[in-house]
RNA sequence: GGGCGAAUAGCUCAGCUGGGAGAGCACCUGCCUUACAAGCAGGGGGUCACAGGUUCAAGUCCUGUUUCGCCCACCA
């Protein structure tokens, strides 16, 4: 009992006291520290190194750090270890976007709150005063989080979208867009939200099919008492406004109204009666009634036709005085009043059910009201045209390209972007405006009039969307407008990782600003993922309180089986649900790492590589096979991560490392490590797994980070830290096929004896007799390989046999890896049931023959397949008759 | 109204250029074998949604259907 205690321990052999549980806190604690004291993660230009840079997508200072931010991280983080490693000269730009719209709800929140005063208590200077002080807070812990996951972000190139440099860039893009005519101030429809009380763009408006009601409404004819021309609306309430009624111009069921009028009910204007494409006579009664001011499409019949807009909602959903007697009333409040006087008026002819879209605000889920204002604008069309032609071209590549698709489709059709914000967190508008009507957009602060003189000047109250600073954060990050070295050396960025959800948002707006400003694209590759969702599939949300920490996760298992669990078994561009139990299983990984590791550290002594020569090695199969594999593994990881397939990537690896590393590899060389084959092999041994364990380390590293490095630095290796240790390349010379296949074929002999031992409920520490009858050439090599035979399928007394000699009465037999295994399990063998076991397996055999024989009898096959595979169809079936043979010649035994 | 994705073991998901389906978890059997019980060995379990087609060969390519999900769209 003391001594399984000590086991337990971990006390090696050595003496040395290495714990048998990973735990990954100090060791994640510790290097993060030395990583960044020691300015691993900063680059400077250097020229004689191909560049690689990455942007962050800034995360809102908004709140705290998600899975989906985890997800997003981890990406970049593995890509860019992996290119430092390979050699580039890397930087990884971090920061963080002021994210206006949302941080400053959260602060009136916030506000409201903890001292219940609104953001106007406080006056904009005071409130923005306090978006400051949140934003020291929740952006400080952001970047605590960031440091948790391991990130290797270039630190101090640190950015944020409101500082000095990002305003800079902000300011001279308005101006210069506005000089270039690119950005105009108008009157037109805007998405309004009443709660936020901001003008929104159009894809900050969510669009749900809600059921609604369809009504009919009477409106009376101005020169025919009695008669009315009848329309059919969703939105009652803002019949107020209506400045015409229009109808299709072939519509004979109207043709002899158009032209006349007709009187507003409630109000009792009197409305054109106009006749205009846009209506469909289909729907509804086929008649429209036109509120310019409350909805885009009457907006351009208003247009079309000169008709009055008349403003009837206020910017908090109210009725304006334009509306009568409804004025101060809520829209809602107001659309039940107006059915209310229609239907009592005789006017409400029916009411439908009727399904349609209604706009909500991204932000707070409010219903959006369009309607008329000023406000600033970029005109889109001219700047979408190289970014639509640099994705065709493929000078920008989505990956999976599928999302290309999504980007040219909304490219295509792009509206012009409203980018003024009713609110006081943002940009400010470089727009000022004098006292004798001169508007002046300028880059710095005018201190006078340019046309009058006055020094009373008046900001534009307004600020810019979010966006607009996001979408330069390719180049603004690296110093523009300067020429800096920076941005000529990481510009345009290697590849940008995000989510599909910002794709309109963010990645086609960088395309634009940065053709436009930079004359090239922002980045070659944009590399999509997915969502993080719940266990059940859900969309994490605050709402649903289903939000999981990824600080916690990490505190529970690991930042590195966090990442690795969000990486593997996820495919480019698919969501992904988040399981605990998931990040269980690859903490689990880590330790078998880690485990495995302990192993090598004990049986590695006082090794160090320089001790022998590679010339010296005497390589056994096993160490043959695995350094084979080990090239194997670099060559796929590679290959998987040059196609961003980071979710293979860590599947090879994993594979490699559990099954062939561990289970296959380090059990077999035991022996030589133990010296039980001598000094040679044992040297070897240690030397091959030194070597493969090393690179292995290497090869995980941009995925498990901390544990890597760890390990790492307790192993013979060159170089300060596995950050900078090189990547992997593949020696063609350590490739050998024929040692794969002979392991192989040892493989399936050890399987075929542990799966008998495992029926015939062999106790495992038991050691059995084996009786094997081969031919030449599966002589030769059990003659090389049956210590490990012996030792891994706990074989104790093993007898070779050339194949035809007399075989043993009771035993177990198996054919495996071409060879005939006979086990004499005293009081275990039952001929009878021997029989049936052979019979069944000959009953197998059998088909596989025939279905191989089919295959090479079908002149198709044989004509057309290539020679590779056909020649291998031909091996297989070779083995199968060689198999079938020797199970025919023991059953016929035993049965006579 | 368009566009996209998904459908594979009980569950969650992989499956690259077409060449006899895999993992993790769960389940069953046996093991504290001196790296690891967060482990080891063995095992059961799948007409790859359905119907056609292309091909010597289809989970993989094409067409259609069904179910679920997402995105875009100004029919009041």
């Amino acid at each position: 009992m003391a001594e399984a205690t000590e086991t337990k321990r971990g006390v090696s052999a050595a003496g040395k006291e290495i714990p048998t549980v990973y735990d990954p806190h100090a060791v994640e604690a510790k290097w993060y520290k030395i990583w960044e004291e020691s300015g691993y993660f900063h680059a400077e230009v250097d020229k004689s190194k191909p560049p690689f840079s990455i942007v962050i997508p800034p995360p809102n200072i908004t709140g705290e750090l998600h899975l989906g931010h985890a997800m997003d991280e981890t990406m970049q983080d593995i890509l860019i270890r992996w290119k430092r490693m390979q050699g580039y000269n890397t930087t990884w730009i971090p920061g963080m976007d002021h994210a206006g719209i949302a941080t400053q709800a959260r602060v009136e929140e916030h506000l409201r709150k903890t001292e219940g005063k609104s953001r106007y208590d406080l006056g904009r200077e005071q409130f923005i005063e306090r978006v400051w002080q949140w934003k020291e807070e929740y952006g400080g812990r952001i970047l605590r989080q960031l440091r948790r996951l391991g990130v290797s972000c270039d630190w101090e190139r640190e950015r944020f979208t409101m500082d000095e440099g990002c305003s800079r860039a902000v300011r001279e893009v308005f101006v210069e867009l506005y000089k270039r005519g690119l950005i105009y101030q108008g009157d037109y429809i805007i998405n309004w939200c009443p709660r936020c009380r901001t003008a929104l763009s159009d894809i900050e408006v969510e669009h749900e099919d809600t059921h609604g009601r369809l009504w009919y409404v009477k409106y009376p004819l101005a020169d025919d008492p009695g008669q009315y021309i009848m329309v059919a609306t969703t939105r009652p309430e803002t019949m107020l406004g209506d400045t015409a009624v229009a109808v299709n111009p072939k519509d004979e069921r109207y043709q002899h109204l158009v032209g006349k009028k007709c009187i507003l009910p409630l109000l009792g204007r009197e409305l054109p009666i106009i006749a205009d494409d846009y209506v469909d006579m289909e729907f509804g009664t086929g008649v429209v009634k036109i509120t310019p001011a409350h909805d885009p499409n009457d907006f351009e019949v208003g247009q079309r036709h000169n008709l009055e807009a008349v403003l009837v909602l206020d910017g908090d959903a109210k009725i304006t005085e334009a509306g009568g007697k409804y004025f101060g009333m809520d829209r809602y409040e107001a659309r039940q009043a107006i059915i209310e006087d229609l239907e009592s008026q005789g006017l409400l002819e029916k009411t439908e059910e009727h399904q349609h879209a209604v706009g909500a605000c991204t932000r707070c889920d409010h219903t959006v009201e369009p309607l008329l204002s000023k406000q600033w604008f970029v005109k889109m069309k001219p700047l979408a045209e190289p970014a639509i032609a640099a994705v065709e071209s493929g000078d920008t590549r989505f990956v999976p390209e599928r999302f290309s698709k999504n980007y040219l489709n909304w490219m295509r059709e792009v509206r012009d972007w409203c980018i003024s914000r009713q609110l006081w967190w943002g940009h400010r508008i470089p727009v000022w405006h004098c006292a004798c009507g001169e508007m002046i957009v300028a880059k710095e602060d005018p201190t006078s009039c340019p046309e009058c003189g006055s020094t009373e000047l008046r900001q534009d109250p307004d600020v810019l969307d979010t966006w607009f600073s996001s979408a330069l954060w390719p180049f603004s990050t690296l110093g523009w407008p300067e020429k800096t070295e920076d941005l000529e050396h990481f510009y345009p960025t290697s590849v940008l990782v995000t989510g599909f959800d910002i794709i309109f948002f963010w990645v086609a707006r960088m395309m634009v600003m940065g053709l436009e400003f930079m004359g090239d694209v922002p980045f070659g590759d944009v590399l999509i993922h997915g969502l993080v969702r719940d266990s059940q599939g859900r969309k994490m949300s605050k709402s649903l309180g289903n939000g999981v920490d990824p600080i916690e996760v990490i505190d529970e298992f690991g930042a590195d089986a966090l990442r690795f669990s969000l990486m593997i078994g996820t495919t480019p561009g698919n969501d992904t649900r988040y399981r605990r139990e998931k990040v269980e299983a690859y903490r689990n990984f880590a330790n078998k790492i880690w485990n495995a590791s302990r192993f090598a550290l004990m049986n590695l002594g006082d090794f160090q590589p320089s001790d022998i020569q590679e010339s010296e090695l005497e390589l056994s199969l096993p160490d043959k096979w695995i350094l084979s594999r080990y090239q194997g593994v670099i060559r796929e990881t590679t290959r998987w991560l040059d196609r961003f397939d980071l979710g293979e990537a860590a599947r090879a690896l994993y594979d490699f490392i559990w099954t062939e590393l561990c289970d296959w590899y380090v059990e077999m060389i035991k022996p030589h490590l133990y010296g039980r084959l001598g000094e040679t092999a044992k040297r070897t041994s240690q030397y091959v797994l030194w070597k493969v364990l090393e690179g292995t380390l290497r090869l995980l590293h941009p995925f498990m980070p901390f544990i890597t490095e760890e390990i790492w630095q307790h192993l013979p290796h060159e170089g300060e830290t596995i950050m900078l240790a090189s990547w992997p390349a593949v020696e063609e010379g350590y490739m050998d096929q024929d040692a794969e296949a002979q392991m192989e074929a040892v493989m399936e002999m050890v399987r075929a004896i542990r799966n008998i031992r495992g029926e015939k409920k062999v106790s495992p520490g038991r050691e059995i007799p084996a009786i094997i009858h081969a031919d030449e050439e599966g002589l030769a090599l059990l003659e090389e390989t049956n210590g490990y035979l012996k030792a891994l399928a706990r074989v104790g007394d093993l007898k070779l046999a050339p194949l035809g000699e007399a075989k043993p009465e009771k035993a177990v037999t198996a054919v495996a890896g071409g060879v005939e295994i006979y086990l004499p399990l005293a009081g275990l063998v039952d001929l009878d049931q021997e029989i049936a076991r052979l019979r069944k397996e000959l009953e197998a055999t059998g088909q596989e023959i025939a279905r191989a024989q089919g295959k090479l009898a079908d002149e198709g096959f044989v004509k057309k397949a290539p020679a590779e595979i056909v020649e291998k169809e031909r091996e297989k079936l070779a083995a199968l008759k060689e198999k079938e043979a020797m199970l025919q010649g023991r059953l016929r035994e035993l049965v006579d």
